[in-house]
DNA sequence: TATAAGCAGACCGACAGCCTGTCGGTAAGA
DNA sequence: TCTTACCGACAGGCTGTCGGTCTGCTTATA
């Protein structure tokens, strides 16, 4: 009955668990009982890798958002592609991996899980931010934008996005539509570019 | 010891004294214990008026936001000012209360309460915005502002600074400073208006 | 090299304590 | 008398704790 793994193991073990529990059932929704069922492991071996449910949390977010944060770095640091898209690219880093599918989504906007959402957030943006700050950087050191405050255009409009196109509120098709296109017409206006000039390569971000 | 009141003044008092745990301890550091013990009232009453905390919650972010709501209001109605300053104000509007306080702010944004959090501020966006709103559209029929989309300039405002003011970042005065000059900065692009000109009159919605 | 002793790290599960929501029953006012 | 407001015991669930157990690696010893 007894087996015994090296910490990082059973953390992982249980972060894993806990990822597919949080996901489909939510968090609040969740208890540590059933983190203990998935695993296989008893009450006190849980709280000897964490110190609490939220404990758990706060892992687990740092783990996905470490893995995002990954992934838009190598986007950005390829020097090969052009600026804009790799802005692009960056973006869609921050969508959940499509594996995991939508019922994520869907679970991580239900009221009980703030607390996750909020955290993911933070996590995300805080990692991501800056990388796309950086991109915008270099894309006015090309003359391609005009900004004074490249790193607040990027939190400006990464953190504008998270909270638009979220799902939070629910919208028609044509009012996505219309969100979307004016979301383009003010990142032109905030990257200094000239109207129309970002719409083509853009509306491809929302699919 | 048994004191039967109005329904409605029941479930004010109720939501009082949920206003002010929750304001104090938290939402989840509140317990319906706690709230009974300050209302005086058994544990079926709660229950008799709320269907649930969460319930209770909800029922005070709605009062909250429509108090906001009926005040911003007021402010953009009043076309003797000119409507810069009503925006201005209506801004401020959204601050919680002076008579509440600062110990307010921090609470609602530990971790804890994300629930709160969330649920406050989406009911102040969804009230407020229109409002904005609005007078963006104003502004831009009075040829002070440019802007195809002024329901989305306002929301695209009202919640980046929601985010970003928030003490959700922890950050030096400096930070702040260059971040209220980047965000002044770049809502003259998103209206439209010549650079520097906003300067002035927003410097003072942040004090 | 074989064997025993020692030890720290991983693990277990009973249990305390809190918390939410329910329910049958009770008082009070119209 | 009937509806509306109220009461408080109680069930059930959940988190985090704690004393104790097991395991396998390290070190000592012959």
């Amino acid at each position: 009955m007894r087996v015994v793994k090296e910490a990082e193991e059973r953390k992982n073990e249980i972060l894993d668990a806990a990822e597919e529990l949080f996901v489909t059932k939510g968090y609040d929704g969740t208890s540590t009982g059933d983190i203990l069922d998935k695993v296989g492991i008893a009450r006190g071996t849980l709280y000897y890798h964490f110190k609490s449910k939220e404990d758990i949390l706060d892992a687990l977010t740092e783990r996905i958002g470490n893995a995002m944060f990954a992934s838009a770095k190598r986007v950005a640091d390829d020097k090969k592609i052009p600026v804009l898209e790799r802005i692009i690219k960056c973006v869609a880093c921050l969508k959940p991996r499509s594996d995991i599918g939508n019922e994520v989504i869907k679970q991580v906007h239900k009221p009980q899980n703030a607390l996750m959402h909020q955290k993911m957030e933070k996590s995300i943006l805080s990692g991501v931010i800056p990388i796309i700050g950086g991109l915008i950087e270099e894309g006015v050191s090309e003359g391609i934008f005009t900004t004074k405050y490249p790193l607040y255009a990027a939190e400006m409009l990464v953190s504008y996005s998270q909270t638009a196109f979220d799902d939070n509120f629910e919208q028609t098709e044509e009012e996505t539509m219309l969100r979307i296109k004016a979301f383009i017409y003010h990142t032109e206006k905030i990257l200094g570019v000239a109207e129309g000039s970002l719409e083509d390569k853009m509306i491809g971000m929302f699919s």
